[in-house]
RNA sequence: GUGGUUGUAGCUCAGCUGGUUAGAGCGCUAGAUUGUGGUUCUAGAGGUCGCCGGUUCGAAACCGGUCUUCCACCCCA
């Protein structure tokens, strides 16, 4: 029986158009890792369970998609475990394997996997789809692609600065103006939550602290209350409701709120020689800013947090974002190698790009030169030249019936193709083609040489 | 995972407090036009009203469930 075909909530089909801008996006992200010096590598869509659980949180967890095993897999589960019911318990007893989570994560165990051919500090890149069994929305996809450059095995600030500039020179060349590179330190979080006497209270203070913009100093306030966060810390910590000025002026503010606290004053070292860098080398269209609410990204940053935001006239969540992580390879254990890196959110990128109108059009040229089939005799004659052409790397075709001219031109017309070429039994004769330029409807009688020339 | 929202032709949407054969624009197909597309004119095709069930003499419309879309949380690219 015929039923009606649907796809997976959160999932999408792309058109012709949709692949070639997402190729645009991808090959623009692509040329900048390698002139930054990073190495493609890739990972499986699926890792053992593992690898990824517990490396996210408990709404990590929530949101990793759960491969059943293969074959029989409820007759190995006993009665009592079966009866309870109890979906956690469950799932480890009927699931071994996961989809990609993330590209960090995987990462990190390919580091520890492959530590003896790997040469440090070793700079990857990766281009690969992500799933999340999230509620989408929009911009918010269960499967979505993730641009990952990271750096392991250097604990040198040097590769922030480049991070930034990294950001910078692919938006500059996305055409993507107006965008701001968000930066904070995790140790500075560390630091502000040390002198307000609520170290113990670091993740619940900062998740708080993030929503500043989104639910006011008022409604920060009443969660951090709300998290056992004491009226007195909270006095403390007014000044960051008013934070403006120069990343010069914030950092000096920073200095002396974070006097008493070791760690907070590295981080503000730490941010401020970042700062200074970019200051001096410039950055060409995105704005570097310092903002101390900026929390966002997983338990494990330990130094720098970047976040992009698309320009402000975009209704858009952040477009890419990363950190470092002294120790993430920790976990699959291997100490003592940092790493740092940074993501683009391709999805996301691609439909600020779309509401701004910022794709090139040469984007969506596909076939250049169309020749019209006017039957046997005459198609045979096309594909000689059609052969010479595509030996030059001329994207060309010939519409494969003899159809109605009609129908023929409003092809070409409908897929964008700039040149039509007629041939029939005229143009056989005298060994010529007729060169149709389909936007200014000129043509012109021309030899294969000439037709070859002229198109390409 | 919680609360809400959306679904009618390929696309964008009308469709009144339930009442005959569910409409428009764009697109599509054909013709006007036998070697010239975009403009114009004419004609035509195309719909299980997301799906399942219920209320009713009668449901696209009301009710329940489900799927999907988008939104607010949560979290995040």
């Amino acid at each position: 029986m015929a039923q009606k075909p649907s796809i997976a909530k959160g999932t999408r089909d792309f058109t012709p158009e949709e692949v070639s801008k997402r190729n645009y996006i991808i090959s623009t992200i692509k040329r900048h890792f390698e002139t930054f010096g990073f190495l493609p590598i890739e990972t499986p869509s699926f890792e053992n369970s593992d690898t990824l659980m517990g490396k996210y949180g408990d709404e990590g967890d929530r949101l990793i998609f759960k491969i059943l095993n293969s074959g029989d897999f409820l007759s190995k589960v006993d009665n009592a475990l079966y009866e309870k019911k109890d979906a956690n318990a469950l799932t480890s007893k009927i699931s071994e394997k996961a989809l990609r989570y993330d590209l960090t994560v995987p990462f990190a165990r390919y580091v520890v996997m492959h530590q003896n051919e790997i040469d440090l500090p070793f700079k990857r890149y990766q281009v690969q789809p992500v799933w999340r069994a999230d509620r989408p929305q929009k911009g918010r996809f269960r499967e979505f692609y993730q641009c990952d450059a990271d750096v392991v095995g250097s604990k040198s600030l040097w590769q922030e600065v480049e991070f930034v500039q990294l950001y910078d020179a692919v938006f500059n060349s996305l055409k993507l103006e107006g965008i701001t590179i968000k930066m904070n330190n995790r140790k500075i979080l560390s630091g502000i939550a040390e002198v307000i006497g609520a170290k113990d209270k670091l993740i619940d203070f900062t998740v708080a602290l993030d929503k500043l913009d989104k639910i006011g100093e008022d409604g920060v306030k009443r969660e951090m209350l709300e998290k056992g966060i004491s009226e007195e810390a909270l006095t403390k910590v007014q000044p960051l409701f008013s934070f403006t000025g120069s990343n010069t002026d914030k950092l000096n503010s920073l200095r002396s709120l974070l006097e008493t606290s070791e760690e907070g004053m590295k981080g503000v070292e730490e941010l401020s020689f970042i700062m200074e860098a970019i200051a001096t080398l410039g950055l060409k269209t995105a704005t570097l800013d310092l903002d101390v609410t900026l929390a966002r990204g997983l338990n494990y940053y330990t130094g720098a947090i970047f976040e992009v935001s698309a320009p402000s006239e975009v209704k858009m969540g952040s477009i890419g974002g990363g950190g470092r992580y002294d120790d993430l390879t920790g976990i699959f254990g291997l100490k003592d190698v940092s790493g740092v890196g940074i993501s683009f959110g391709l999805d996301r990128i691609y439909l600020v790009l779309e509401e701004l109108n910022l794709f090139p059009e040469e984007v969506l040229e596909s076939t250049k030169v169309l020749f019209l089939n006017f039957g046997e005799t005459e198609a045979l004659y096309c594909l000689k030249a059609l052969k010479k052409l595509r030996e030059v790397d001329v994207k060309s075709e010939m519409y494969p019936d003899d159809a109605k001219m009609k129908k023929q031109m409003n092809f070409a017309n409908k897929r964008n193709i700039p040149f039509v070429v007629l041939a029939g039994s005229k143009e056989i004769q005298e060994e010529k083609f007729t060169l149709k330029n389909m936007k200014t409807g000129e043509q012109f009688e021309v030899t294969t040489e000439e037709l070859i020339e002229k198109v390409s």
